[in-house]
DNA sequence: CTGTTAGCGCATTCAG
DNA sequence: CTGAATGCGCTAACAG
């Protein structure tokens, strides 16, 4: 069949043309005969010849392949952003190298630093939840372009595609404030992150606007792990007046917030009711989803991070970082 | 901060030595003095000297990039596949590139095209469902090493790591038969994967073993749609006799399923019970999960088809293709 | 121990 | 329209 090592000059010799003949042929330049393009290519297809990618990358200093870096690909969210990501990217020709952080924050600057070794033409990042230190970044930025999704980084040299939290969390508590529910918690993520902080806002915003005074020890932070899950739903539940509904930061601490409940016997959507951020599809087969969730259209979001990206890699020049801002929307049950 | 450009031969102008001494300098070779070693390795640090990388694959004729293509990330079983591949591969220095088949033929040789262009030293493959042309892998395999894990293609050319899926599917059965439950349901997958054909054998003999007559009409095959799901599974429940158990190809089916029972006011896990392959960390948080799983260790599964490709990659000459076989485990709940 | 030379596969400039 | 020559950044064989 083919050959490994079929290149550009034995095509050139078989045909007694010169290689620079063939790669004109092959790459349709103008100024080659029709005659001889069609000789060269018939005979490269003929013999199945592939272009080495390796040598084109090395000339072009191009790599076609994009970083990627997120938290866990285990979380749909995640995946479902990667989709979005692969399915901008692939049409126009670049591949994606994913790497997990899995919220770590030397997991993720060693992933960035395996990148840039790999020769990546640019990076996609949604941050670890334990990243404080931003210099990974910056010093990347020097070799490539970085965009951020949904755990974004605000900084002049980066693009971003974030969900405008604030109002996700603001329109989530005042269909519930509606209703006339009062005791909220809000089981919020760690500071690290922007979205912990909009979250707040929005939560915050909501009550003073319905006056209702805000407790704060309803207000909880968590480190995303299971454990401090279930610690912080223990604390909540132990309070004088525990909380009818809690405002969870995502799907999953609702899921491990639950159980707290359960194994309390406490009857959800009955005694005590959850909010969720994501919209796991997962849910919908719950008996007692949540009541309320908000859609942050993950998928989107990767799509349009990628697109910036390419943008930020195949127009340097014109280019300019700016941040996108997807509106969520709150999703009944 | 460091230049975008900074080669070799600018350090070596900057220091009065030859390219080679910066080169040698810097991969510690043996045959080079210590103090210019010193010298050299000192100034790349100063000026953050990066190989490129293009240059050092285009040199090797190696990317360190390995692909991936599977069916669906947003399916626990590939994401944590995945995670296996990428921490076997990371610290050897390998990257990932995923493409995901969706289950389609088109997408999934479409993936195997896009990596081989990209130049990838290798590829995994779990493979989608709907693959009965196996060309697109022949056609590859002249290029570079494949490696097939889960829903493998058997093929002396390619080693492939897989699940015991006839003994899983076997003690999955003797357990409910010896439990006194004869009803028993096959939800299976398509007959392209593999596996398909496997429950079935481990179906039938656990039913012969048990001398329980085989009735044809509980055998159903699923395309993995969840439209499909919900037929087969009407058809089941209007039999004259529906099952009292069925026993789904994965958690995603059974969920599905037991959706269209609930929709007919069946109790789960008490009018009818479900038995899956997976074990989806998911199901632990339903309120009337499976009764039993199959647990395939996804990770490993990964991790020991990325061994395998490795070193493939890096002994061709020592290396023999090889089908390795993981032992699944019955969790019941 | 160090410098010179050559070459990987391809695109491109410069001649013709 | 086509061929020869050049160089991308790096490694390695060959000299010294």
């Amino acid at each position: 069949m083919q050959d490994e090592n079929l290149t550009m000059k034995k095509i050139a010799k078989e045909l007694g043309v010169s290689v620079s003949t063939v790669s004109r042929a092959l790459q349709n330049h103008p100024r080659i005969g029709s005659q001889t393009r069609e000789r060269v290519q018939k005979l490269a297809k003929e013999l199945h010849y592939q272009p080495d990618s390796r040598a084109i990358n090395f000339k072009n200093k191009r790599s076609y392949n994009i970083g990627v870096v997120l938290p866990y690909l285990t979380e749909q969210f995640f995946s479902l952003a990667l989709s979005g990501i692969e399915e901008t990217l692939m049409p126009k020709g670049y591949s994606v190298v994913v790497m997990q952080s899995k919220n770590d924050y030397d997991r993720e600057a060693a992933a960035i630093d395996s990148l840039l070794r790999h020769g990546i033409d640019g990076i996609l990042v949604s941050m670890a939840a334990e990243t404080y230190n931003k210099s990974h970044f910056y010093n990347a930025t020097h070799r490539v372009p970085i965009v951020f999704f949904d755990r974004v980084l605000k900084h002049s040299r980066y693009s971003t595609v974030s969900v405008n939290i604030t109002k996700a969390a603001f329109d989530a508590m005042e269909y519930l404030l509606e209703k006339g529910l009062t005791n909220i918690a809000l089981m919020n993520g760690p500071n690290s992150l922007q979205a912990t902080n909009e979250r707040l806002d929005g939560y915050v915003n909501a009550l003073n606007k319905h006056e209702v005074p805000v407790n704060i020890q309803y207000i909880k932070n968590v480190n995303l792990t299971k454990e401090d899950t279930v610690l912080k739903m223990n604390e909540l539940l132990d309070l004088p007046e525990p909380p009818k509904v809690v405002l969870a930061f995502h799907d999953y601490i609702a899921l491990d917030a639950m159980q707290v409940c359960k194994e309390r016997n406490l009857q959800i959507n009955k005694d005590i009711s959850f909010v969720t951020f994501s919209n796991l599809s997962f849910c919908s087969y719950l008996d007692n989803p949540p009541i309320a969730t908000v859609e942050q259209f993950p998928y989107d979001l990767g799509g349009k991070a990628a697109s910036l990206l390419l943008e930020a890699i195949e127009s340097p020049d014109t280019y300019q970082a700016h941040d996108l801002i997807v509106e969520p929307k709150l999703i009944i049950r």
